[in-house]
RNA sequence: GGCGACGUGGCCAAGUGGCAAGGCAGGGGCCUGCAAAGCCCUUAUCCCCGGUUCGAAUCCGGGCGUCGCCUCCA
């Protein structure tokens, strides 16, 4: 079965057919590094991550360009309010945007170009678009000449006159017609600036994409991502400049994300209601944040909030917890009787099936939420599987556990969600000496020892119906941040509220 | 004003013609010394009105509502 994937350009779904067989070629517009990025941004950034890793993990080799736009009026007009310079402004956002994209799990580009490394280039396509008509020189200034090229609006499905019967855009008598476009502007006094056959001067923020993603993909590539808001007028934009400079098809699929919003409007730096990426993270786990995302569909408006930030950590520790109880299974077994077969060969057909839905669910337009679905199914599979069965596994019963476990991280793994190795839930602070000393009569000086002692004394005064004292050591480490849970196999400790993902 | 998207249980959210996924919250039951984790059960005239069809949440028309783009914006 093809993928499936939505094409703003044809409003519909397309089978997905890359230009090189098993290569892909994407492109995602990246930031303008003026501020730290907000959780809006982080959205889209974070759709199209999940979007390449799913074309990785079904074979795809994904080439993933996305640029870096450091030089523009924002970064001009924040150097300006600063004091400082518009490069340095840039550099100290380039870094912000880095590490708050790993982070957030994000992988990197495989390439992330400069607008500033580019101009040459750009230099170039002006030059070509002027060649063939399609731009003019005004004092030191380019324009684009939107009616030089037929196809423009298409993308976004606008008509050039109706744009220009409701435009509010400044008329600007210098232009031959108001929707052309600036390629390059004159550089002002004091502006960041390059030499160009018009004069010192930058690039206009259309330009850059079409540049770099030509340089680093070849035209057409295959896909071309970015927030809906980009769809006009910058990508109609690029489409236009691109497509009239090469007369060449630029983009096969166009992919753009929902946005994000916040009591229903969307979350934007204008408004002034944004919610710093960097801020969110400090509170929450990156695995929270895309469990979050990832339950509503890419396309769709995501209402953000701190309830659904706590609803979805609810969401995440019902599936961590599937697979922790399935290792502590895996651990523990042994002894028994064993599963029926049926109960068994039911398992492992769960697993089965949670991979093709995941799979059949993702291939229609990536569909995270239909594929999480697959992944809480199959967890609440095992979980039923272990309720009927845990008192009585055999060492045979270790193999299908191990494949269901390994299914919900890989599966989740696809999707940038990563769950923390299980050995290293529980290591015990030097806290625990203590503690062991007080309630368990512990004199040594090893964290783990500690931990078994304190076990051990809970267990010796539960044996004896002593709640009281079974109770406090229960209570003392569940201060710490460590829950008893017993099972029928005996205790276990495990941290809770514990930094997850 | 123009263009577009959306409206599914208390909340969130999949699902584009054939018995309505999943998550969160609530209620009941089971397990437990008590818990925790977990299992089972439990809640939907799919915004309204028409139409097409053997059959519609799904297609068509109208209405109401919400949001986005039309200006920098992920």
């Amino acid at each position: 079965m093809a993928i499936r994937v939505y094409n703003t350009m044809s409003r519909t779904k397309e089978d997905f057919v890359p230009r090189e067989p098993g290569k892909v070629a994407m492109y995602v517009c990246g930031p303008t590094v003026y501020n730290h990025i907000h959780v809006g941004n982080a959205r889209t950034f974070l759709s199209f991550d999940v979007i390449r890793r799913y074309l990785m993990w079904r074979g795809y080799e994904v080439t993933f360009v996305q640029n870096i736009t450091d030089v523009d009026d924002k970064i001009i007009k924040r150097a300006q309010e600063e004091g400082r310079s518009p490069a340095e402004i840039a550099e100290t956002y380039t870094l912000a945007f880095r590490s708050a994209m790993d982070a957030l799990g994000v992988l990197p580009p495989t390439r992330q170009p400069l607008a500033t490394q580019t101009i040459p280039d750009m230099i170039a396509m002006v030059e070509r678009l002027i060649e063939r008509g399609h731009a003019y020189v005004v004092d030191g200034d380019v324009y684009f000449s939107v009616r030089s090229y037929p196809g423009y609006g298409e993308l976004s499905g606008r008509d050039i006159d109706e744009l220009e019967a409701g435009a509010r855009v400044e008329v600007d008598e210098r232009k031959q017609d108001p929707l052309d476009f600036a390629l390059w502007k004159a550089a002002k006094p004091g502006e960041p600036h390059w030499p160009s056959p018009w004069g010192e001067g930058r690039p206009g923020w259309h330009l850059e994409c079409s540049v770099m993603s030509e340089r680093e993909l070849g035209v057409p590539f295959d896909i071309h991502g970015g927030g809906s808001d980009l769809v006009f007028p910058h990508h109609e934009n690029e489409r236009a400049q691109s497509e009239a400079a090469t007369g060449k098809q630029f983009v096969r699929y166009w992919m753009h994300g929902g946005m994000l919003q916040i009591d229903s409007e969307k979350m934007s730096k204008s408004l002034g209601n944004f919610l710093l990426l960097k801020d969110v993270l400090a509170k929450h786990p990156a695995a929270v944040i895309r469990m979050l995302m990832l339950q509503t569909h890419y396309r769709s408006p995501l209402d953000f909030s701190d309830a659904r930030l706590d609803e979805a950590a609810a969401a995440l520790e019902r599936i961590t917890n599937a697979v922790r109880n399935l290792q502590w299974a895996v651990e523990t077994a042994g002894g028994g009787p064993g599963a029926s077969s049926d109960a068994r060969s039911a398992l492992a057909d769960a697993v089965r099936e949670a991979r093709q839905r995941f799979e059949e669910a993702m291939d229609d337009d990536f569909n995270t939420a239909g594929a999480l679905a697959a992944v809480f199914e199959l967890g609440r599979k095992c979980n039923a599987f272990l309720a009927e069965n845990a008192s009585v596994l055999a060492a045979d019963d270790r193999a299908v556990l191990v494949d269901a476990a390994a299914a919900i991280r890989e599966l989740l793994g696809v999707l940038g969600i990563e769950l923390q190795p299980a050995e290293r839930e529980a290591e015990p602070s030097a806290d625990v000496i203590g503690m062991a000393r007080d309630l368990a009569g512990y004199s040594g000086s090893d964290p783990d020892e500690a931990l078994r002692a304190l076990l051990a004394a809970r267990e010796a005064a539960r044996a004896e119906r002593n709640w009281e004292a079974a109770d406090a050591v229960r209570d003392a480490l569940g201060v710490l941040g460590y829950a008893i849970e017993d099972t029928p196999q005996g205790p276990r400790v495990v941290r809770r509220g514990g930094d997850w993902g």
